[in-house]
Formats: C-alpha cells, sequence, structure tokens
DNA sequence: TAATCATGTTAACAGTGTCAACATAGGATG
DNA sequence: CATCCTATGTTGACACTGTTAACATGATTA
C-alpha cells in the first residue's frame, strides 16, 4: 500500500462538489470527506489552509461550470441573439435550480471572495458572459449602460432563482398568493423571461 | 436568585436577533447565546425544539420588520403611487443592505419554511404588500398578470441585494467590469431602480 | 396540603474544525 | 550511492458544537 496517496488533492475537490451538492456546504464535514478518500482526517490540511479555502474551490468550479453553460446558450448558432440571450436566462435558471446546493454556496456569506482571487476570477468570468450578449443585443449603447443593463438582468435571474429555490412557498400545503404566483412562473420561465426582460 | 427566569424565551429571541446580525446566523451558538442569558446551555430547549426553531423566530421578526419598512414607505401620504413603488423598492434594498445577516437567515435554506407556519405567514406577508402598491399602479390588471408583476419586481430588487451582499466584486482591489458595475449601481441606487423598473 | 407541570440544572455523547508533534516517501544534492 | 530536505501523510489532542437523558425545583392547581 502506498504511503502517499498522489492525487488527494483532485479527490478532495471533486468529492467536495459531490457531497457539497447532495447536503450543502453547511452539512458537509471535512472528516467525511476525507474519510470517504481514506485518509486521515487531517490529510486535507497538506492541501487547504480552512475547510473554507476548499470550499471555495467548489464554488470557484461552480462559476465555471456556470460559465460554460452560458456560453453553450451564447453559440447555438440556428439562435437569433435574441433567442440565445433568453436561452442563457433559461440555462441560468436552470443551474440554479438544478445545482441547488452549489449555487447556494457560490452566493453564500461563509467564504470572503476577496480573500480568494481565483474564485473572484471565476465569478467575473461569469459576468462577462452575460456583458458579450448584452453588447450584441444593444449595439451603439455606452459601456456604463451596457454594464448597468447587465447587472438589471443578472439581478432578475438571480433574485428569481432565489425565489424559486429558497422559498418553496408553492411547495407548501398553504394556498398563498405568493405561492400560486410562484407556480405559475416556475412552470413556465421562459414567457416569464420574455415578459420581463421585454426583449 | 430566583430559579426561574420569568422571560427567557423573549431574551433569548432578542438575543439570538442581535447576534444573529453581528455575527452571521451560521457563527451563532445556542450555547453562547445561553450563556448571555445567563442560562444553562440545555435551558433553551425547554423552549425551543432546535436550533432552527429558534432561528426560524428569528426569520420570522425580520420578515415581520421588513413588512413593515415596506408598509411605511406605502403609506408616506405626500408622495405619488409610483413614487411609493420606488420608495418601497429603495427601502426593500436598505434594509437588505443593512440587515445583512438577517437578511441572510431570511432567504438562507438552513430552514425549511414549510415546517414553520408563522414564519411561512411573515413571509408571504412581506409579499402582500408589494401586491398592494402594484394593483394600484396597475388598475385593471389581472390577478394573475398582478402575480407575475410582483414576482418579477421581487425578483429584481431581491436580485439586487444578493449581488450587492454577497459579491463584493466592486470591494475587491480587482479592477473589474463586473465590479465597477456594481459600484455605479450602488452609488445611485434610486436612479437604477428608475430605469430596471420602468415605471 | 399534596400533586402536577413547566422550567430550570448537570452529565454525557457524538460530531466538528483545527493544531502540534511525529513519520515516511521520494526527489535533490553531495 | 548515501544523505538530507521537503511534501505529504499519521496520531493525538483541544475546544467547541447541537442534542438527549436524568434529575431538581418553582409555581399552579386540585
Amino acid at each position: 500500500m502506498k504511503y502517499h496517496h498522489g492525487n488527494l488533492k483532485e479527490e478532495l475537490i471533486s468529492s467536495a462538489c459531490i457531497v457539497c451538492e447532495a447536503d450543502g456546504h453547511d452539512r458537509m464535514s471535512l472528516r467525511s470527506i476525507a474519510k470517504e478518500a481514506k485518509v486521515s482526517q487531517t490529510a486535507p490540511y497538506r492541501h487547504f489552509k480552512t475547510k473554507e479555502s476548499l470550499l471555495a474551490e467548489v464554488s470557484s468550479r461552480g462559476f465555471i461550470e456556470l460559465k460554460e453553460i452560458l456560453h453553450n446558450a451564447n453559440t447555438k448558432k440556428t439562435l437569433s441573439t435574441r433567442d440565445k440571450f433568453l436561452e442563457m436566462g433559461q440555462a441560468y435558471i436552470e443551474f440554479g435550480l438544478s445545482k441547488r446546493n452549489t449555487y447556494d454556496l457560490m452566493h453564500s456569506s461563509v467564504i470572503d471572495k476577496t480573500q480568494f482571487p481565483e474564485l473572484l476570477n471565476s465569478a467575473v468570468g461569469t459576468f462577462e458572459e452575460l456583458v458579450y450578449v448584452l453588447a450584441e443585443l444593444n449595439p451603439g449603447i455606452s459601456a456604463k449602460d451596457l454594464d448597468i443593463k447587465c447587472i438589471h438582468h443578472w439581478a432578475l435571474v438571480h433574485g428569481l432563482v432565489g425565489l424559486l429555490r429558497n422559498e418553496n412557498l408553492d411547495a407548501s400545503d398553504i394556498d398563498t398568493p405568493a405561492g400560486n404566483a410562484m407556480g405559475l412562473v416556475r412552470s413556465d420561465i421562459k414567457s416569464f423571461l420574455i415578459s420581463a426582460l421585454e426583449v
């Protein structure tokens, strides 16, 4: 049996990605993923200074994956620019809903992004993908207005994910206006995006 | 010295509200707030089944406070309906930024809202405040369209809070498009709302 | 007065992140 | 090849966490 693992860092990260999405970042323990890698509970400390820094890596990969997803939506050559934009919006929301816990981590305050430059870059990279398509969609727009438009649309889809993901208002047994509205939107996200983005 | 505290439940809640806002809900320990109330570490369990249920109480109060803030904005009699609506948007965002950690808890997935009916009611109540002003602003709108409009605007301000609060993109030393745009929006939230809400 | 119940207490359990001290594998250096 | 160094692993320990069980006492009610 080898004393050295050989690929521990990578295995810890991918293991953390899986556990984090399965159980949520707050229920993920360093010890459990160390155990899963058949390694002692303190071995991860040779590769990550703290649990937070391992989570930062997981978060970073989340942003990179999201950027790829958005990029794919934005490069479907058969679509018009407007439809690409809509496709991106849908893809974003789908990611937020399907990778629920990872998305949670990505926007969680347990990680101070300013302390992890690599993570900050990944997050910013995601934003850039939105800049591209909005620039194409609004020729001649000023840089400032473009930036603000980006924030606007990013906030909208991000906020919608937050509402659909966390509130659970439509999942409850109680019949409420908010819950019903949420169910309506959830059942036809594309229509909602068309009306909300007004493109 | 009295054996019974007399008002422990209320003191635990208000203490939890303070600690939660100061340190964040994930860094708040039951034991520490029990200690602060000069009571044994298990005393809270006579009033709350779990830590989660205490946090649910904190969250619920957050929603109630937010509802009041929105209601105040919506009843400034000197303002037009449109301005009331804008005022509400600003008030919402200010709450999200100033009561950062409480807002975090309110939208956190550590609490399953469906298990705390009182919390669910508080959350739904906040939504209703938005319904009122939008109904006034859009006379003759169908119930369905009204609901969807609510989701739209709620998602926008909620998403914006999320971006401004968590991303920290503009607080970092790194000069990025996303960071610059965020700074622009943050410095003049009202202008952003006017352009984004298109009212 | 006696009994019951709400509300406190202490002791303990299993689990957590993290650190210090130690051990070894494998590459670099003589 | 022998030696040393460093990266990477180990064990043991610490202080902390939420939570439960068993016990004690204060207040209320029959």
